[in-house]
DNA sequence: GGCACTGATGCGCTGATGCGCATGCATCGA
DNA sequence: TCGATGCATGCGCATCAGCGCATCAGTGCC
C-alpha cells in the first residue's frame, strides 16, 4: 500500500474529531495557548492538551512555549483549505436537502430518508 | 456544538482509512463496481462491500444497480480535490524532511526525531 | 528553596471500529 | 423453479480512541 495513503489517512483520523475541528478552527484564527483554547472551547485543560497532542503527533500543530504558557499554531495553512473545501460540500448537500424537502413541505413527503438498498430493476439509484 | 463540524467529523473519519482512500482513488479514475474493486486492491468482498457501505453512509459515494452488479461512483468531486490538497500538505513535507536529512547526510546529525517537549527557555518550538 | 500557575501524562473504563467468516438476499439464465 | 453469480449483512473477536480523573513536570516569582 501506499506509504503516503496511510500518512494521510493518519492526518484524516487526526482530523475526524469535531472537538479537534473546533480548535483547528480557533487556531485558523491565529495562535492560541492551551488555557485560553479550553476555556474558549469550554473544555477541560486535559481534555485540549490531549487533542492538542494528537494533533502535533501528525504535525498538524506546532507548539512554542512562552514562559509558562505554550502557544499553538496551525503548521501548514493548506490543511484547513482542505477542510474548508470539505465543509463546502458539506454546505452544498445540506442546501440541496432543504430546497428538496421545503417546496414539497406543503405536500406529504418528508425527504425521503433515502432507502439503502431498493428493489430496483435496472440502473436505479440505491 | 456546530453541527455542520460534527457532520465534518463523520466524513473525515470516513475517509480516515488506507483502504477507503485507495477505494475513493480507485473511483476518482471513473465508476465501478464491487467486485472490480475487490480484485483491483486485492481485498475481499464483503470488506470492499462494507467500507463501501461506509461511504455511503456519509455520501461520499453513491452506487446504481446494474443487473446483478453494483456500481459505485463519487457523488462530489470536491471531495477528492480536498484529499488531494491534504495530500500536497504531506508531499511536501516529505519533500522538506529528505532535504533536511540528504544534504547532512554526510554530516553526522540524522534528521532529528524531533523531541516532543523540549526544555527551552523563551519562545522555543517544541 | 518554596509556591503558584500552566500544561502534559497515566490510568481505568466504555463505546466504536476493522477484520474474517459464514450466511442472507437480489438478479439473471436455463 | 432452480442454480449460479454478485453483493450485503450479521456475528464474534481483537483493537483502539475518547473521556474524566488524578497526578506529574516545567516555569516564573517571592
Amino acid at each position: 500500500m501506499d506509504e503516503i495513503t496511510t500518512l494521510q489517512a493518519d492526518v484524516l483520523r487526526t482530523l475526524a474529531s469535531p472537538r479537534r475541528l473546533e480548535i483547528l478552527h480557533r487556531l485558523a484564527a491565529g495562535p492560541c495557548e492551551v488555557g485560553r483554547l479550553a476555556r474558549d472551547l469550554g473544555l477541560s485543560q486535559p481534555s485540549v492538551s490531549q487533542h492538542l497532542a494528537v494533533l502535533r503527533g501528525t504535525g498538524v500543530v506546532e507548539a512554542d512555549r512562552d514562559g509558562r504558557e505554550v502557544r499553538y499554531r496551525l503548521t501548514d495553512p493548506d490543511v484547513m483549505v482542505a477542510c474548508g473545501i470539505l465543509r463546502g460540500v458539506l454546505e452544498r448537500r445540506l442546501r440541496r436537502l432543504a430546497d428538496l424537502s421545503a417546496p414539497t413541505a406543503t405536500g406529504a413527503t418528508i425527504a425521503h430518508p433515502r432507502p439503502v438498498l431498493t428493489t430496483a430493476r435496472h440502473t436505479r439509484s440505491l
